[in-house]
DNA sequence: CCAACATATGAATATATGTTCATATGTTGA
DNA sequence: TCAACATATGAACATATATTCATATGTTGG
C-alpha cells in the first residue's frame, strides 16, 4: 500500500486551491460535448453557417437519427441553438466561446509539437 | 425515410470545407482528454504547480492508481509531462495551450448564460 | 543485495455512450 | 383533414471507458 509521497500541507493547500466539485463537473461535461468525433464534426460545420438536420447528415454521411441525437446533447449543454423554419430545423452554435474553444483546440493539434517552452 | 431536406450543392460545398478526418478524430481525442471529472481536476490542481502522482491522489481523493491511469492517459495525448525526482515523478502541463483551453472552458461555464449576440 | 517506498500496468468489472431501428411529433400544401 | 416530409425520440445493442485489485517496475538508503 503506502500512502505514496503524500505531504499533508502542500495536499490541504492543493485541496483549498480546487475549485468547486460541481463547477469541474460541467467543465468536463462541456468538454465531452468537444470529445466525439460526430460532435466534433458537427461543430465544426456550424462554424461556417447554420444548417439543417438532414444537410448536416448528408455532409457527414451520417444517419439522420444518429444526428438528431447529437444535436440533442449539444442543445443540452447550450452549445448549439436552433430555430424552426418551415418543416426544417436550422441548427447554428450558441455563441463565439464554442468558436473559440473549438479555435484553440484547433491550433493545438495543428502545431501538434511541444514548444518546448521550460 | 425520405432524405431529409438535403440540398445536395451546398451539402458538396460544406464537404469541401470540413476539415480532415483524421485531424477532426484528433481533435476529438484532445477534447475527449479534457471531458472527464478525474482528469480535468488533475488538469487543474496542474495549473497551480507541478506535483507527484500522491499528492494528486490525495487532494483528489482518489486511488494512486486511477490517477496513475489518467496521467498515463493525457502523458499520451501530449498534456502532461514528467520527470523523475527520486523515488516520485513530478507531473505538470505540458504546454500553455492546456491552460488556455482549460481557461477558455472555464470562462464559458462560469458566465453561464447565452451571451445573447445575434 | 535487500527492504521500503513511489509509481506503472494488466485484467476484470461496472458503467457510460454512440448508433441503429422503429416510430412519434410536428409542419406544409392540397 | 390527409399525405408527404423533416426531425425527434425510445429501446436495444455494441463498444468504449473508468476504477479497482493485484502485482510489476524502478529508486533509495542501509
Amino acid at each position: 500500500m503506502s500512502e505514496c509521497c503524500v505531504h499533508p500541507e502542500k495536499t490541504e493547500e492543493i485541496k483549498g486551491q480546487l475549485p468547486d466539485s460541481c463547477q469541474l463537473f460541467d467543465l468536463a461535461e462541456l468538454f465531452k460535448m468537444f470529445g466525439d468525433s460526430t460532435r466534433i464534426k458537427i461543430i465544426s460545420v456550424l462554424t461556417h453557417r447554420e444548417l439543417c438536420v438532414g444537410d448536416i447528415a448528408a455532409a457527414l454521411d451520417m444517419g439522420q437519427s444518429a444526428i438528431s441525437h447529437q444535436l440533442r446533447l449539444l442543445r443540452q449543454s447550450g452549445l448549439v441553438r436552433c430555430k424552426r423554419q418551415g418543416k426544417t430545423m436550422l441548427y447554428a452554435l450558441a455563441d463565439s466561446h464554442v468558436q473559440d474553444i473549438y479555435r484553440i483546440g484547433w491550433e493545438h493539434i495543428t502545431e501538434s509539437e511541444g514548444d518546448g517552452n521550460a
